[in-house]
DNA sequence: AAGAATCGTAATTTAAAGAGTTACGATCTA
DNA sequence: TAGATCGTAACTCTTTAAATTACGATTCTT
């Protein structure tokens, strides 16, 4: 798996949530996408916690949505899962010079900005949608 | 120093030049920036590339801005960085699955808006602007 | 011309972060 | 009760960027 792919995994697997509503394993789900059912089980836990799927355990158990993917939006999962575009940590220690705090200052309010109309752009897409467009 | 950096490296580094212009050794910003003069010259090195800085060798060498601060917009150094917000590859190989390919479609495309419009918002501010914010 | 200081850059090492793996207890179905 | 699954902690592996080492090329000073 790819470098900072839980978005791409979430993302795929609600998918295929959205176009068959049944239980999945962590197992399936991870073979399914290349990865391991301990990495699924993270990413789709943090999903669990925002509502958006439910797992069940014991035989029978596993992974299903939630709520109604017309009702689930891209940036519901990227919220989710806790991402950022741009890791903005502040400059390091007390002694920084006045350049370095004008700079963050103005980089920092830009980057939130971004970040805010990314998310925007996310929430106008729901999982239906990316399901539906599925076919070209 | 922190962990991709160049663009928190570089646009310390010219604001500090727009604020004094006098020739500065690798060794010198290595030491205000708290990292490595190979690192600054690497750093400067694309920005030279890109006619923002401009360096002699020599005793007596080092860097200096290649042009007026005002004229030196963030987008600038962004670009000359080479950097992106979010690495955009594409799925694996060929096997990939429809739902995969749908969502690639989209989050790329939503990826690259907010791509330009950040690099929009960066044009906006020069390094002199940046340097004036200094003194609040 | 010699010597020193600097850049330019390749090669290597180190450090950090994310992904992958192993392991095992808790839970649930049959 | 047995087996399958989740939940999570702990550890290892991989990848990437930064840091370091090294040294040739250039250029100033004397």
């Amino acid at each position: 798996m790819k470098r900072n792919s839980r978005l791409a995994l979430a993302l795929h697997t609600l998918g295929h949530m959205a176009a068959d509503d049944r239980v999945r394993t962590s197992s399936i789900i991870a073979d399914h996408a290349g990865t391991n059912p301990v990495v699924v089980r993270r990413v789709l836990g943090k999903l669990r916690e925002a509502g958006i799927v439910q797992s069940e355990k014991g035989p029978t158990g596993g992974w299903r949505l939630a709520r109604d993917p017309k009702n689930i939006t891209l940036a519901d999962v990227y919220l989710a899962l806790g991402e950022r575009l741009i890791a903005t940590d502040a400059p390091d220690d007390a002694p920084s010079c006045s350049v370095e705090d004008a700079l963050h200052r103005r980089v920092s309010s830009m980057i939130a900005g971004i970040e805010e109309s990314f998310v925007a752009r996310l929430a106008a897409t729901t999982i239906a949608e990316v399901q539906e467009a599925e076919k070209p």
